[in-house]
DNA sequence: GAATTAAATTAGGCAAACCTAATCTTTTTA
DNA sequence: TAAAAAGATTAGGTTTGCCTAATTTAATTC
């Protein structure tokens, strides 16, 4: 007789991080992974994942992990779709930069409503990709399909084109803003170490080694 | 050694309410306005009232009612401008209609930041009215000021601009919009009935009677 | 001025989301 | 394979902001 309980901030937060966390690794995710994402203890993210798998949002295996069900999935994806459309909007129509808007957003994307994150993204032309070059789910919740490599992946000697970095601190963001990474700049992989090495990398300005950790962190077409 | 203690919505929705109805009847105000404003259990204002005392956001005299102290004033001024400030830009930017935008400011009021709303405002270009014609405080929180009546206190035979609305529910909202009481309209009173009773109203398209409850509602110029 | 009514307050509780400490499970390692 | 370490869970507690019911204070009215 329990079933459509609060949509609440909490709820939203921990169904995003799950589906974030499962889009890295494809496992179940475990209660620590989330904690430490959402700075919570342990013990806080078993409860809440209890009550999570009670009402249907996702499944959950003792000592194995969770997944998210479809009802949840639905929910993570419009959550992110709402972040990046606020993201978006901040940086185009209320002109802020690129590594302040994340944080706005991840306040708003629990309070704006449906309707006026709809007029944001018509304002804004439907898009279908956020400044950080991730893309924007449309309003059933599909991605537009994209091919994509991280630089980690990527083919040595190409011309490639950024097409998103993925979410890192403001500090990371500014050294690899430093070095003429930015969204849809253009580089060239000379060499790539062996054992998840560093990576020699070549743009139009200079050459310079990148860690394979910020190499992972990169989009390319 | 309790004193910067969090500014919650619950704190910003009590200080807002009680310096509305502070506006309107310069007395004290009584728990049980509150209570009824923000639809809450007078017991749970009680509660609240003596939280909000302790941490000298408002003077609270048993039995009496309440007043807020410079402290909460500048909450209170702040929060309404904010709510303001989205309220246009929402209709403004979004083209959003006037009256669905004021449940939506309600809830962002509390999220947006004020970086936001501070460019919110500047794209607006630093306005000073809001779309119901109610005034936006300043950065520091002062108002432009204004001469301004109710229609209730208007002189009879003159002709008089609507100002501003003040917070009416959509439906009546659009029952004064029907009659052509929006913005900027321009009236005059033919008659007004003792007893607050009804007036008799001029548009340059009709004639017709008005309850004193909404001409109480209508500032003019 | 005593009795009724209205308003405000106290008392005791509840739900959501946290937390710490203690207790399992599971995995790793010697 | 037994012991240690890592990860997950349970148990019990906290804070915020709300609720209902009972009580107290103030204001009205007969």
């Amino acid at each position: 007789m329990a079933e459509k309980i609060n949509e609440s901030i909490a709820l939203q937060d921990y169904l995003k991080a799950i589906y974030k966390l499962a889009e890295k690794s494809d496992d179940a995710v475990s209660t620590s992974a989330i904690a430490e994402r959402l700075q919570i203890a342990q013990a806080s993210v078993t409860g809440m994942v209890k009550k999570l798998a009670e009402q249907g949002y996702i499944e959950h295996k003792p000592y194995k992990g969770v997944n998210l069900t479809t009802q949840g999935h639905q929910i993570a994806i419009q959550t992110i779709r709402r972040h990046r459309i606020i993201e978006l909007f901040l940086v185009e129509q209320l002109e802020m930069s690129w590594d302040e808007v994340h944080d706005e957003a991840e306040v708003l994307e629990h309070s704006v409503s449906d309707k006026v994150v709809n007029r944001m993204w018509e304002v804004l032309g439907c898009p279908d990709e956020d400044p950080h070059g991730s893309p924007i789910p449309n309003l059933k919740g599909e991605f537009k399909p994209q091919r994509r490599f991280t630089l980690a992946d990527a083919p040595v000697g190409q011309l490639l084109e950024i097409a998103r970095i993925k979410d890192k601190s403001p500090e990371e963001l500014r050294y690899l803003e430093g070095l003429g990474l930015v969204l849809n700049a253009h580089l060239t992989i000379e060499d790539r170490a062996p054992f998840q090495g560093p990576l020699l990398i070549k743009t139009p300005e200079r050459m310079f080694a990148l860690d394979n950790a910020f190499a992972q962190a990169i989009w390319v077409v």
